[in-house]
RNA sequence: GGCGCCGUACCCAAGUGGUAAGGGGGAGGUCUGCAAAACCUUUAUUCACCGGUUCGAAUCCGGUCGGCGCCUCCA
């Protein structure tokens, strides 16, 4: 019997933290969308997939079963032009890219998706009976270009995850100015989910809606639904994609179903570098393995993408860096000793009364010891604080540390403090417990 | 214009209505041949400002001022 989730999780639906209660007890659907492959992650990329490694990790060690989806946007426009200017297939492209992240993941410890990561190429199929469904149901329309978009007006929840005003939105079919498919849909907000009519290049299928390839708008539906399917409990992303895309993710899923897709949307916000906005024009994009470089430890490197809160800007520097290395080490030293039984090695000060009951300051430490997992979860129930988790669990160790200076540690007390720290460090996973 | 975030000591920063964590730096001390490291002590009568709710507000509500991000597929 699972117990109740106890953790507060900001909803970026409701714009309010809430406490999360899955639709099914004891198991959790979650969603993490996916990188784009056609080229390397930087560690932005690796930040936001680590706040959901630690959501995930989290909901685990509360005892849930989580049901994890990803996907690898392996084909889009950019991974079409690229592929096209370099001469190189898709695969040829995008495999490096993947090999290179299942690298980094096992180096930050990522948890991944169980069954695997689908491509996009692998769910065509999917997005194909997606694409169908939407034009029976009348939320998606073929354009005379062969383009198959969908209408916002069609779908009356339209724009709730990122709050878009729908009350004036034009209602009349027109052409807007700031058109990204060059005139050829009907109105703003209509979204792209299927391009038609392509020639057979390499990168189009044959399918029922005739030769084409899924638009990047339907590609994570697709990978929702064959690996979670129409109805999950947790959305996760970057920022970036609040505007339109997750809005997408929903019209598409909810015009297909008719059923409510996903009560919770949670998203991580971006890191900068120095101060500023990474970017290939400024030259500053940071990959993992160059902070590795520099010499700091992937517990490190781990730690300092986690540590600050994930819905505020991270600003990565080597100031940063240095104080999560400072912090690890404090924290490990202090785990280090207390995993060992240990004889008092200071003179307890003399009391007033001269008394010193040695059985009330071993339960003194007792008590102090069982903080460790109540300390841990009310600092991960309020929306993942891992900074207030960690820098309160190093003030309490180390707290216990100097009790156990004076009045010893026994091999219970340690085996317990090993057994406490070896558990949420399944979550954080920054401490080498032997 | 729209959406969102943020203003807490010299700096970074936690604070989920009950009387301001922590870290860095500074200052003083212990130790030391000197230095470093380590350790100890110290460092905000006050949370941008103005109202309101409350027995009680940094926390909630309204407003003002200031900073920032995003608004063409970039996590």
């Amino acid at each position: 019997m699972a117990k109740p989730s106890t953790l507060y999780i900001y909803n970026t639906l409701n714009r309010r933290k809430e406490l999360f209660v899955p639709r099914r007890e004891g198991t959790v659907k979650l969603f993490t969308c996916g990188p784009s492959v056609y080229r390397e992650q930087h560690i932005g990329n690796y930040r936001t997939f680590l706040f959901e490694d630690i959501l995930q990790r989290y909901l685990e060690y509360q005892g849930f079963d989580v049901e994890r989806g990803m996907n690898f946007t392996d084909i889009e426009d950019k991974a079409v032009a690229e592929s096209k200017s370099t001469g190189h297939t898709l695969s040829e492209l995008t495999q490096p890219v993947i090999d290179s992240f299942f690298e980094s993941s096992k180096l930050l410890e990522l948890s991944l998706p169980k069954p695997g990561i689908p491509r996009a190429t692998e769910v065509v199929s999917e997005a194909v009976s997606l694409v169908q469904r939407l034009l029976d149901r009348g939320h998606a329309y073929r354009h005379t270009d062969g383009n198959i978009y969908y209408d916002p007006l069609s779908y009356p929840g339209f724009g709730e995850v990122f709050g878009l005003d729908m009350s004036n939105w034009p209602t009349k079919r027109v052409r807007f100015a700031k058109d990204t498919y060059d005139g050829r849909r009907w109105n703003r907000g209509d979204f792209v989910l299927w391009h038609g009519n392509l020639p057979d290049d390499g990168f189009s299928w044959d399918t029922d809606l005739g030769r084409g390839r899924p638009a990047w708008n339907v590609q994570d539906p697709a990978i929702i639904l064959s690996s979670l399917g129409s109805e999950i409990d947790i959305h996760c992303g970057g920022i970036d994609n609040l505007y339109r895309h997750h809005d997408y993710n929903r019209a598409v899923m909810e015009g297909a179903f008719g059923t409510e897709f996903c009560p919770y949307w949670a998203h991580g916000e971006h890191l900068i570098v120095e101060g500023k906005k990474m970017s290939k024009s400024r030259g500053n994009v940071m990959y993992p393995s160059q902070i590795l470089k520099r010499g700091y430890s992937p517990h490190t490197i781990r730690l300092s993408l986690t540590y600050i809160y994930y819905r505020e800007q991270l600003n990565m520097t080597d100031e940063h860096l240095q104080n999560t290395a400072r912090l690890l080490s404090r924290l490990q030293k202090s785990v280090d000793v207390l995993m060992q039984p240990q004889a008092p090695t200071e003179q307890a000060p003399t009391e007033k009364n001269g008394q010193q009951r040695p059985e009330w300051e071993a339960q003194r430490t007792d008590r102090m010891i069982e903080e460790i997992p109540t300390v841990f979860r009310l600092n991960m129930d309020n929306d993942l604080r891992v900074k207030s988790a960690v820098d309160d669990l190093t003030r309490l160790l180390e707290h216990i540390q100097r009790r156990a200076s004076v009045t010893g540690l026994s091999k219970s007390q340690s085996t317990r403090i090993r057994t406490h720290m070896s558990k949420l460090n399944e979550v954080l996973r920054i401490l080498r417990i032997e």
